[in-house]
DNA sequence: TCTGGGGTCCTATGCCGA
DNA sequence: TCTGTCGGCATAGGACCC
């Protein structure tokens, strides 16, 4: 038996634990450059408002009705999922973090009543962190997900849906209800082609031969309806597997003309990446590096362009990738152009343990080169990202992405500790 | 004026050699 | 020598998730 729990509208959540006042009135969180809202109140999904819709799009609608927008503040959404996940994971040994926001927990061999459990879980999260979790329990994870989505949606289960604890004709009933874009697996895409063959209920997803949509759909559409009829296809991943590749991109503030400024972002992008890949004792065998202008501007000259080059020795050294990345730039910039995003992409992932070497490649002294950037990892850990940095990465930073309404790190930053009274 | 970022997995396609 | 076929592999692109 699986558990998925899940926090509500999680960073809107996050920045109603430290302004109570914000209980009650319909907030949105905006994406990266205030672009996107992201997370929504229920009272903003109340008011028709869609995931992931364009800020400018709806100013009009947000002034009459008061909606109160922030900008992401992910250091404040990572350090309340670390506290979340701590603990849930005191629940069952079985933990797999899915992501920021929910988990899945093994609950095989957990004796309790699993209702109750789910029960105590809110209870607990709540009490702790002020967070608002909903919890779905079924034998797969796919029906796990599907009653959590009932948990959220009807009151009437007080926050914990049990899938065996369903009667038959509840379970076909709430099937029968629900629709197919709901289903874990199921997107914009697939949920259109199924609509057109008259499949559209979760029940009539779940009635679907097996083999038959293998053949027109694809095996993972298989192991969904499987899933749905109660036969586990998903394991529980308990483990964190390393990344296979590792991505830094950022569409900027403003428009950027300019080489040396577009050199900027993308050695700066360069360094994030790389620090994260040290952190998981991998090094990068290739890299890729890609610029784009912004094609909603559809009136604007386009143009978009990604390159990948192999690296001649895989490495997890910020100064050698960052050459390879500004040579990659320099290949692909052309001039003229309004760029709006650069991005940065690891590949080719191994464990730095085991780099082999190279015959004729004169490289400077490994081990000074792993004590430069594990000491840059931790200067930069001690006092804040980016404190030390390559000259390339620039001090200027006009492209630097919008964040007009952003909170206080209530958690993270000593200056930001909220004041009781 | 203003449209996110970071991943994974699967399939289709094309090439190569047997 | 030419053609067809097949499996293996790399790669690109699409779909999905949050």
């Amino acid at each position: 038996m699986i558990a998925l729990v899940d926090v509500n509208n999680f960073y809107v959540s996050c920045q109603r634990v430290f302004e109570p006042k914000l209980e009650g009135k319909p907030v949105v969180v905006l994406s990266n450059n205030d672009g996107c809202a992201v997370a929504r109140s229920n009272e903003v999904k109340a008011l028709g408002i869609g995931m992931a819709k364009p800020w400018y799009q709806m100013k009009e609608l947000a002034q009459q009705h008061g909606i109160i927008a922030y900008s992401s503040n992910y250091a404040l959404y990572a350090d309340m999922s670390n506290r979340v996940m701590n603990i849930l994971s005191r629940y069952s040994p079985h933990q797999e973090i899915y992501s920021i926001d929910e988990c899945f927990l093994g609950l095989d061999g957990i004796r309790r009543d699993h209702t109750e459990l789910g029960q105590e879980i809110r209870k607990t999260v709540l009490q702790w962190t002020g967070l608002p979790v909903c919890v779905g329990i079924g034998p797969t994870k796919t029906l796990a997900k599907f009653c959590n989505h009932l948990a959220k949606k009807r009151s009437q289960f007080g926050g914990v849906c049990e899938w065996a604890k369903l009667s038959p004709e509840m379970q076909q009933h709430v099937m029968q209800e629900v629709h197919i874009d709901e289903v874990w697996g199921v997107g914009r895409k697939l949920s259109l082609r199924l609509n057109q063959e008259d499949i559209i209920s979760v029940a009539d997803l779940a009635r679907a031969d097996p083999e038959t949509i293998r053949t027109r759909y694809s095996v993972v559409l298989q192991r969904t309806v499987l899933e749905l009829r109660g036969q586990p296809c998903i394991e529980l991943e308990d483990t964190t597997p390393d990344k296979q590749q590792i991505l830094c991109s950022r569409s900027f503030g403003q428009p950027i003309y300019a080489e040396h400024e577009l050199c900027e972002a993308v050695s700066t992008y360069v360094a994030r990446a790389a620090e994260k890949l040290r952190r998981q004792q991998s090094a990068a065998g290739g890299l890729a590096v890609f610029i784009r202008t912004n094609p909603f501007r559809e009136r604007d000259p386009q143009y978009s362009k990604h390159v990948m080059v192999p690296l001649s020795q895989p490495s997890d050294d910020t100064l050698q990738l960052t050459k390879a990345a500004m040579w990659v730039l320099h290949r692909i910039y052309r001039p003229g152009f309004a760029y709006a995003k650069a991005g940065v992409m690891l590949l080719e992932l191994q464990p730095n343990t085991a780099i082999q070497g190279h015959l004729f490649l004169q490289s400077a002294d490994p081990l000074k080169r792993a004590n430069l950037n594990d000491t840059m990892d931790q200067i930069n850990r001690q006092w804040g990202r980016g404190t030390i940095r390559l000259a390339s990465a620039g001090f200027n930073h006009g492209w630097k992405m919008k964040q007009n309404s952003l909170s206080p790190s209530w958690t993270t930053r000593w200056e930001d500790l909220p004041v009781a009274r």
